[in-house]
DNA sequence: TTGAAAGCGCTAACAC
DNA sequence: GTGTTAGCGCTTTCAA
């Protein structure tokens, strides 16, 4: 059982320096490379020391001293929905390099959990927290301030306070949309929104308006299902079933687009001759349905470097967009490359 | 800008004690529920000095004292990959019940990231590790020992000196093709595999042989490729050219069976008309790809849970399978309940 | 360039 | 039931 033999006692600081024969002074300005200067022969001596007796620091006891962990706690709705997933990744990926790590807690999209986190994450003495949010402007009255770095992406509205960070959804959703209008010549695209997370008409469905009014055309029938992929095939069913079936339909979250792909198949119509799809987000996924997804495309890394940044450096509160790239695929009508 | 002249000074211990008029001790005891007993009367005038002043207990310090964190680390493949980020999601369910908080890191898929990732979360002072692993079997002699209990799970062999955990492959990749084979009557089965762990057969091509030689038919044409969307979508191209096309093919990882869905429906064929699919996995999106993929897929909370008791317990190593479940759907050519 | 020593905030003997 | 106090392992000032 080597594992648990070779688990004696912790070596602890003293220990190098006892074994080297300096101080534990000497040894942590080594560790540190500071604040003092260390003769280049002490310097070699207790590396060889911490070497041999395999010694490693006790953050617990730094962070004491120090008053930083260098741990940033992330708050996200769980990674089983690919778009979450991808965006965990971009904050790995920006923290790996920023040289924080991240304690991660799942929300599973709930306000109320959220909430809980925050408080949760706090009283482990995070240096800070980036919630990817799920909350609504009726759920922000109700944050309690944790006292550390608290900044929101995935966020759509300011949030007094606090920094906040998200996708430019409205400019995303309004050329995806024209694209279908202006480009492929639709008259008119059904818009399946979510239903979730607020009564207000949201950033996306604005956008798709807008696309419509700016040409002078009237917007299609919005049906709102839950942001799942079960919800965008159920979605599908009510556009389908009247006699003037859209020509085009705008899903505003992959997840459901890839549901809403599913049920059209079912249906035996073809995509796009028959209904033209586009949707919002741009999982890899989206590269990989059949067709393959036109989509807004949501800058994950861009917003999780901004997100490690600002809590970070624990900037002034500012709300933030990041613009959206559109990609275009098969699903609206156009050719691949 | 409430956040901020919001945090004044670091409220401790020590101040409760004096705002109530009491020892640090009895402070300690009400928030620790023991283990000397307080004074009810006592108990609650400390409760509420600890909620008017806003006291949070430092971690650290108490960490410093107790030895223990209360934080596991988690390395994991990264979650853009839609299997990885449901695996993530199972323990975090799993560590929230138990109490547990996830530092997490990801390795790419790198043996070599994985191993660093467990020095540095080592040195954290973490209380175990669990690693969903991506290592091969060349990669394990690496491993230095942490010094902490550390678990290996998504691992299909054991190594010596540690706890693993992994999935019955080799029955379950039997059971999906043997579905294919006996039930649907294919008299072969091609195999897509991944090609980037390892040199020697793994347990998903064993058991897809074995099902062929229950039955006494010859195992069909194997194509090697990564473990990615796009690996699956060119493995479909040397499948599909040679003039005698396969009847079947079981893919080894959900990920690859997108892509090959993709380059199948390319090239204008139908599944599983002309060509029947299966996969390795069973991830949520295997049930809303068209058409929707019959699959052996794992068991990740279990796996996730024995996990995490497994690192708590700091059990002795064993390597334990936990089996599969088949789930029938549309690509092999089960018609839908 | 190095050493001695004072804490960081908390827990848990041990006294009373 | 409550108070006193000695550390946990580390960083850093101050003196040498």
């Amino acid at each position: 059982m080597a594992p648990t033999s070779a688990r004696p006692r912790k070596v602890t600081l003293a220990d190098v320096a006892r074994y080297t024969g300096v101080s534990t002074a000497v040894v942590s300005y080594v560790i540190n490379d500071g604040p003092r200067p260390v003769a280049a022969e002490t310097a070699l001596r207790v590396r060889e020391a911490i070497d041999v007796l395999g010694y490693r620091p006790n953050t617990s006891a730094r962070a004491l001293m120090t008053g930083s962990t260098g741990i940033v706690g992330l708050i996200h709705p769980g990674t089983s929905n690919p778009f979450f997933g991808e965006y965990g990744d971009a904050f790995y990926k920006v923290a790996t390099e920023a040289g924080v790590a991240l304690l991660t807690a799942t929300s599973a999209g709930r306000a109320d959990t959220e909430r809980a986190l925050i408080e949760s994450l706090a009283s482990r003495n995070v240096d800070g927290i980036i919630s990817v949010t799920s909350m609504t402007k009726a759920d922000i009255s109700g944050i309690r301030n944790p006292r550390i770095p608290l900044l929101f992406v995935n966020c759509p509205f300011p949030i007094p306070g606090y920094q906040t960070i998200g996708p430019n959804a409205i400019d995303g959703s309004l050329r995806v949309v024209d694209h279908l209008l202006a480009h492929h010549g639709h008259r008119q695209v059904a818009l399946v929104a979510g239903g979730t997370r607020s009564e207000e008409p949201e950033e996306r469905q604005l956008g798709w308006l807008e696309a419509h009014r700016r040409l002078g055309l009237a917007a299609g029938p919005v049906v709102r299902t839950s942001y799942t992929a079960d919800g965008g095939y159920d979605a599908i069913g009510s556009l389908l079933d009247p006699p003037e079936r859209p020509s085009a339909v705008f899903v505003t979250s992959d997840l459901q687009a890839f549901g809403a792909l599913h049920a059209i198949h079912d249906r035996g119509l073809r995509i796009p001759d028959d209904i033209a799809v586009v949707s919002f987000d741009g999982t890899e996924a989206s590269a990989h349905t059949w067709p393959p997804l036109t989509v807004a495309q949501q800058p994950l890394h861009s917003m999780a470097a901004a997100g490690v940044a600002g809590v970070m450096s624990d900037a002034a509160p500012t709300h933030t967009l990041i613009d959206m790239n559109l990609v275009l695929r098969r699903s609206c009508g156009c050719e691949p490359p």
